[in-house]
DNA sequence: ATTAGCACTCTCATGTCGAGAGTGCTAATC
DNA sequence: GATTAGCACTCTCGACATGAGAGTGCTAAT
């Protein structure tokens, strides 16, 4: 489709740009990368690649500046293969000691999340997000109730992957803490093992078969079933905001505006994660591909985590279209290979 | 110290500009206050009131701004008595509705709070702020561990505030359920009532003279007490830095980044809030007043909210020093009563 | 003590100009 | 035939000037 030189421009280009933020024009190329030729020749192509719709320029006499699709050409076939396994020591360190500190903290799922929302944002300069799993992925392990005051008990929830959720609620009658024991045993060995999703049709259609003298724990438990099932429309981890206001890109404010109300919002996010989320591999999002409309003229990097063979949730980076996209896969395959493996 | 036209004049500027944002010119206080007299003296009261350094001109011909002195005089005795009630039905209502709801939610604090940070920025458009309760002022109510896997224990602690709070341990001795169900029993009929300093401290000290079968699960106990006790210095809660990011004042950016920054370090924040904490009634921090350095420019609104007589926590109102502060300082009076009422 | 009038000052938006950077085209070159 | 050198052209950007508008400070009149 393309031929050597031509690409080689491309990459030049686009290269550039990520780093320098300003229309890049022939006489830097051939400055920059020894292709071999004039400026005058990389006009040409630079002209060719335009016509394509790889390049545009901001004002007739500027340097080019890669469009959408110059960065998905990029993406795709120009820092290929091996490429993404190159980088910089300094990286691959931090990646590494970022490995191993998440070792050490063992199955705190939260605390582990915070931590990778941190680090990716950190290490990249770009908004890190982690979508926990979600509860259809997520197996019940056990449930417990504790009694608080009188007229209040306390659920706590546990899943085999270390989420915990807990909730208060309210209840009319006043049970002791060994109704509360004998309940929450009776719930453990019957459903321990199966997805959140699917205890919680069981039990709708068993509340509507009994109506036993416990029922209104019963349906106590729905509601933190269906808390459970909310969890990841509420929380999803985002970090970053502050690192990314350090950018030059956004030194105009209305995208920062932009792009916070979407992450306020969250569900448009959200929408798009899950859309990610089916997907093997790294994904890459680029500008006016993404669904969002407020994150149009972002670029979004994002993963699957899984336990064993099943995907778990997404890890993601949302940064500038010109982001660092070779910095930007390395990393988030290299995280959310490493939460992978503290599944095992 | 000001005769009382001078007054009129400085709370007209205040008003004015806290409105308008712009600086205000003697022709335009004359139009809009009906002073009985004309512009020329009210220059030459504006005049005036620049040499004792209330106000301030951003260059010859312009209008008056505010100065941060000028601000505290306002609030100290221009919007006094009685004008703070004085809010638009609208506001009024708001507070009202939001009052309900909190009654609504009952003794789930975390969840409460978040409401709170909401409702804060939203009414207001500044940053609203909560600190919960420091555990020196919380007391224990019960600790309960459950078994998860084979080396995991998760503890959950609850104070009698409705605080919750969760952890995953690991251990090393494979205790069952039982042996769990024991240990809790005994911390929670010999520490319950007590403030969670209190048991920390006698926790060490016993720990230091026996070292009994479950030492380790004693240990572990002191590791969530830790984990509480550092709970106010890592959570607080904020929102609103959207909002606040659609205020004229702050289309330029590095405000924002600033304030941002402080948020992100915490530490400066919470200084600030626990220094406010010790005071009676509505704290009003204006600008320069304020120790934290990247707060300086910003004001800050704050006022405790107790349970009874005891001041359980703080929560705070930030904006630019030209906030509305009849608003703000009825808004954060109004709901930190409210959640102290939720306490009874 | 207050006010009207007037000169003065400062900002801000607008317009002009030249330098600089980069292109596109054409003609010469390998 | 592809590549390159040269040159005119276009566009941006900062500097500078200009004029309108707004508001002041001062003085003289009320």
């Amino acid at each position: 489709m393309l031929d050597e030189r031509s690409r080689q421009v491309l990459r030049a280009v686009v290269q550039s740009y990520i780093n320098k933020l300003e229309p890049v024009g022939s006489r830097f190329v051939t400055k920059k990368y020894a292709l071999g030729c004039s400026p005058a020749t990389i006009r040409n192509i630079m002209a060719d690649l335009e016509d394509l719709g790889f390049l545009s320029q901001p004002h007739t006499s500027a340097g080019r500046v890669p469009t959408d699709k110059g960065y998905r050409f990029y993406v795709n076939f120009l820092g290929d293969a091996g490429e993404y396994g190159e980088q910089d020591a300094e990286l691959k360190d931090c990646v590494c000691r970022f490995t191993r500190r998440l070792e050490g903290i063992g199955s705190d799922l939260n605390g582990m999340f915070v931590e990778v929302t941190n680090a990716l944002s950190s290490m990249s300069n770009y908004i890190g997000v982690v979508m926990p799993p979600r509860p259809e992925s997520t197996t019940f392990n056990r449930i417990d109730f504790i009694r608080y005051k009188a007229d209040k008990v306390v659920a706590v929830l546990l899943t085999d992957e270390g989420v915990i959720k807990n909730k208060m609620l309210s209840v009319d009658v006043a049970f002791t803490q060994e109704d509360l024991n004998r309940i929450a045993g009776y719930l453990n060995s019957e459903y321990s093992g199966r997805t959140i999703d699917e205890i919680k049709s069981i039990l709708v259609k068993k509340m509507r078969q009994e109506k036993a003298a416990w029922d209104k724990l019963i349906t106590n438990a729905i509601k933190i079933y269906e808390e459970a099932t909310s969890f990841a429309e509420e929380d999803f981890f985002v970090s970053g905001l502050y690192d990314v206001m350090g950018l030059p890109d956004f030194s105009d404010m209305s995208r920062i505006r932009e792009i916070s109300r979407a992450i306020k919002d969250k569900h448009a996010i959200l929408k798009l994660l899950e859309e990610l989320s089916s997907a093997e591999g790294v994904q890459v999002v680029i500008g006016n591909e993404n669904p969002v409309e407020e994150l149009k003229g972002q670029s979004v990097v994002a993963s699957t985590y899984k336990e064993g063979e099943r995907p778990m949730g997404v890890i993601a980076l949302i940064g500038p279209t010109r982001m660092d996209y070779s910095k930007a896969i390395y990393m988030v395959d290299a995280i959310s290979k490493c939460i992978s493996r503290t599944f095992e």
